[in-house]
DNA sequence: CCTTGGCTATCTATCGATAGACAGGAAAAA
DNA sequence: TTTTTCCTGTCTATCGATAGATAGCCAAGG
C-alpha cells in the first residue's frame, strides 16, 4: 500500500511524540526523526516548516488525544476512585513504555527554550488535566469548597508529575507506585 | 584582587548551576558559561575537562550544599512542621528566582542524555532528600510503621518536585503554593 | 627552568533551515 | 482523447551557527 500524505504526517508525530516523551524537546531532530521515518529532513520540514510548529502539533495532539480519552472515563459513570485508578494508570504507562515522560511534563522542565506556540499548547494540557480532576472530585466530595477543590485538582495533577519525574530520574518505577500509594493513603486523591 | 585557580572554577560552577537550573544540562555550553564567567570555551575544559565532569560537579555540590543546609536545620530541633516549612520555601526559591528548577530535577528529565557520571549524582541528591524527609516523618510520626514513613518520604519529595515542575511550566507560582496548601490539608506533610 | 593556567586557532559533528531539481498525478486546454 | 500546465511532495545539496573537544603557544611565578 502506498504511503499518503497523511501517513507520513502521522508517522513523523508518531516517532516524534516518542522522541520527546524520551528525550525532550530539544532533543528532537528533524534528521533523526526523517531517518526514523524513512524519508529525508527536507520532507520534514515541508510538514511542518519549523521545529515550533512540530512541537506545538505534537503537544496539542498529546492533549486532544488524553482529552478524549479523559472524557470517555468521565461519560462512563466510574467511581471516583476508579476514574483515579485509572488516570493514574496513564502517567504509570509511559513509564514503563521505555522510561518515558509525560510529553507536556517534560516540555515544562525545558520551558526557556520553548517557542510561545508550543508553550500555549503546554499551558493547554495541564489545563485540561486540572479542569478534569476537578470534575472528579467534585463526584467524591460535592460539599468541599470549590477553592479547595480546585486546589487539590492541581496538586494531584502535580504530584502525579512528580512521582513520574522522580521515578524516571531514579529509573525505578517502583518509587512510582509507592508515591501514588501514600498519596492515597493520606487522602490527597480518591 | 587577583582571580585565583580557585576563584574560576567557583565562577565557572556558580554560571553552571543557574544556566542548568534555567535551561537544563544539555543547553549547557561551554561558550556561553565561559562567556559568563570571562575567560574562553578552552579555559573551562582545563578545569572540566568533559561536559560530563562538570555536570557531575555541578550535581554533587547542589546536593553536598543542600545536605548541610538540611542537617543544619535539624540540628536546630525545630518541629516538624517548621521543619517542612523551610523545606517547601527552598524549592519555592528557585522558582522565584527567574523560574528556575531545582538543578537535579531538572535533570531528571534529560536523564536519557545524561553520562553515567552525571547518573548517579542525580540519584544521590533524591536519596538524601528522601533520607531527611524519613527523619523528619519520624519526628513527626513515631509510631507510624518504617514503611509507610519510607513511601511517605519518597511522596513528598515527589510532589514537592512536581509542584515546582507545574508552576515552572505554567509560569505561576501561585500554582506551587496551592499545590503545597492542598498537601497540607490532606495530611500529606506535617 | 619548568609547571601552571590561561590563550588562539581549529577540528569534526550536528543543528535547523533553505534553494532548487524533479517525479507523478490531477486539472485544464486543445 | 490527447496534450499541456500546474501543483504536490520528496529529493539532493548546502547554508551559517553552534556544539564539545583538542593541539600548541605563551606569560607568570615558584
Amino acid at each position: 500500500m502506498a504511503k499518503t500524505k497523511t501517513d507520513i504526517r502521522e508517522a513523523i508525530m508518531a516517532a516524534g511524540r516518542l522522541a520527546v516523551q524520551a528525550h525532550g524537546y530539544n532533543a528532537l531532530s528533524f534528521r533523526e526523526l526523517a531517518k526514523d521515518v524513512g524519508v529525508k529532513s527536507a520532507s520534514v520540514h515541508y510538514h511542518f516548516p519549523t521545529k515550533g510548529d512540530l512541537g506545538a502539533a505534537l503537544a496539542r495532539r498529546y492533549t486532544e488525544t488524553g482529552s478524549a480519552y479523559l472524557e470517555g472515563m468521565l461519560a462512563e459513570n466510574h467511581a471516583p476512585a476508579e476514574l483515579m485508578d485509572r488516570y493514574v494508570a496513564i502517567f504509570r504507562a509511559a513509564l514503563s513504555n521505555d522510561n518515558r515522560m509525560c510529553l507536556c511534563g517534560i516540555m515544562s522542565a525545558e520551558l526557556d527554550d520553548l517557542p510561545p506556540g508550543v508553550r500555549t499548547e503546554v499551558d493547554q494540557f495541564a489545563a485540561v488535566n486540572v479542569a478534569w480532576l476537578e470534575r472528579v472530585l467534585v463526584i467524591a466530595e460535592p460539599k468541599a469548597s470549590q477553592q479547595a477543590l480546585s486546589d487539590r485538582a492541581v496538586a494531584i495533577f502535580a504530584a502525579i508529575g512528580g512521582a513520574q519525574l522522580v521515578a524516571r530520574g531514579c529509573q525505578d518505577i517502583g518509587l512510582y507506585d509507592r508515591s501514588i500509594r501514600a498519596y492515597r493513603a493520606a487522602g490527597l486523591m480518591p
